[in-house]
DNA sequence: CTTTCATTTGAACAACTGTTCATATGTTAT
DNA sequence: ATAACATATGAACAGTTGTTCAAATGAAAG
């Protein structure tokens, strides 16, 4: 509801207002982009990176992923638990152990999208 | 330079050893996992995110992209070094202000990616 | 040169994150 | 029951991150 002047103006902290508030318009709810980048953090990590990785070639149980990783066990499950919250990763119980693998195929998606970034 | 048996072994931290040994050979650099990693820790910010969103559309001065997102002309030039030092912006001068816009279209395809799973 | 404006930079602080350690849950076998 | 094992969880701690504030560049104009 503001009134000014799209040109002639004191330029006190816009240098282009009519590109901001076509921009301004264009832009995502508010809500969307927070989700986005909330959805890249759990990408932001490497142990969760890795656990992604290992996942991709085989479903695997927590005491094997912390071997293969050589990190705690628990520390692997609490990186689990962020992923199963985020449903990169699902789970199968099989008596003790529990078998995590990956969700779906865009943790793949994402992930390569990444890798072909950096090899350039 | 471990000598344990494949089968009969005390399981005592792993539980599949040759799976193990098979995912582990065929995972990727260390490094290469942890660059991959930074490289979403990016886009894990949703000042960020909204700084490249605005770049989609058109290339933008500091204090305009500050103006369109409500933030402080500060906040916005600390957040544009970083993506700067990622080259996912490039900056051009022009007297007193300086335009930044997108390095390349991969931050297109990237954050495309994202938005892809969120919507679903 | 001095002023003004756009931007950058550094220090400081609060908020957040990942790992560790100890402990709890849940399952199987004895 | 109890023991052994796989996993999960909570608290605590160090390390990191984003914003703010104040001050410093750097460029154009008077």
């Amino acid at each position: 509801m503001d009134t000014m002047r799209e040109t002639d103006m004191p330029t006190g902290e816009e240098l282009h207002p009519d590109l901001i508030s076509s921009v301004h318009a264009d832009m995502p709810a508010e809500e969307m982009l927070y989700d986005l980048a909330e959805l890249f953090r759990i990408f932001a990590d490497s142990t969760r990176i890795k656990i992604l990785y290992v996942l991709f070639e085989a479903e695997m149980c927590v005491c094997d992923i912390a071997q293969v990783l050589g990190m705690t066990q628990s520390a692997i499950s609490h990186q689990l638990r962020v992923l199963k919250q985020a449903k990169l990763v699902k789970f199968r119980r099989d008596g003790k152990t529990i078998y995590y693998s990956l969700a779906d195929d865009h943790v793949r998606t994402i992930i390569g999208m990444g890798m072909e970034h950096l090899c350039e």
